[in-house]
DNA sequence: TCCCGATTGTTGGTATACAAGCAGATGTTG
DNA sequence: CAACATCTGCTTGTATACCAACAATCGGGA
């Protein structure tokens, strides 16, 4: 009953939150891009966005995807550079410059998309299907 | 009941484990940012496990932190630089580079913890105590 | 119409993150 | 002891990720 048995100002990095989500990113995107050849994780994200919704100017196509316009910036060029996308000024607003699918870049994303939820599968593959649905579920109040 | 009711080929990133694994870790790498003055939340990580373990070399930390060789050598570099570690050589082993907390860089962390764990705090804070112990848990089963 | 705040996209700088390839040191094994 | 595999740390190249500052454009209000 003594209070110096443990002593309680030990810091487990180990069992931090910010840690762990950190490191199960990595291991899912480690995972991600064993599943789907040619495309990053982000690359991926923004053809999937492309995808649902048409042509979308850079700087939203990234508030769609998580990433500020420096990022978005960059992932857009090398889509560009494989011929995923292409891009264009929109008349109407002079400021804009409109992304969109190519036809390579809808069928590979339609070809990547089943890839991506297997990726997703193996993801959750140490959690029960319910735990999986649950971890889901409480992931999503996190972002 | 017709089947095209919804069309199921419609793929959600916004309910993508992937995707919201990488949202959550940008908003709690912002939380952190915004809760720990002069460190980011590698290096942070990098110096808890040094006050845990004392002297490591350079690769071990960057094992037991989750960095790969290139990135904790930038790490260590930048940590270096802050004056809050030091490096040398091992003498029984001279492959390797012990690194090791200097005064300042133990002072820093401890001031350092309880900032992370109000990090920590506001991380999990859309959740009730009950979820975020669950969600931990499920979390460390996936990295 | 003129001004002014807001938005868009760009750039430069810093910091992870990982793959691949390298040289030097170590230790094991024949 | 000599060959060999392994480990460590380094380097290069590529890809996010974000901040801050910037010019061009747009929109609304005086």
């Amino acid at each position: 009953m003594s209070d110096t048995d443990i002593p309680d100002q030990t810091y487990d990095l180990s069992t931090q939150v910010g840690f762990n989500l950190r490191r199960a990113n990595q291991r899912h995107v480690a995972i991600f891009t064993r599943h789907v050849e040619g495309l990053t994780p982000t690359q991926f994200a923004a053809l999937a966005r492309l995808f649902e919704r048409g042509a979308l100017s850079q700087n939203k196509l990234g508030r769609l995807t998580a990433m500020d316009s420096a990022t978005i910036k960059g992932v857009v060029e090398r889509l560009k550079t494989k011929g995923l996308v292409t891009s264009r000024p929109d008349l109407n607003d002079q400021r804009l410059r409109l992304v969109e699918l190519s036809a390579p870049g809808k069928a590979l994303f339609e070809q990547a998309e089943a890839q991506a939820l297997a990726a997703r599968s193996e993801t959750v593959a140490p959690l029960t299907a319910e735990e999986a649905a649950l971890f889901e579920a409480l992931l999503a109040k996190l972002v």
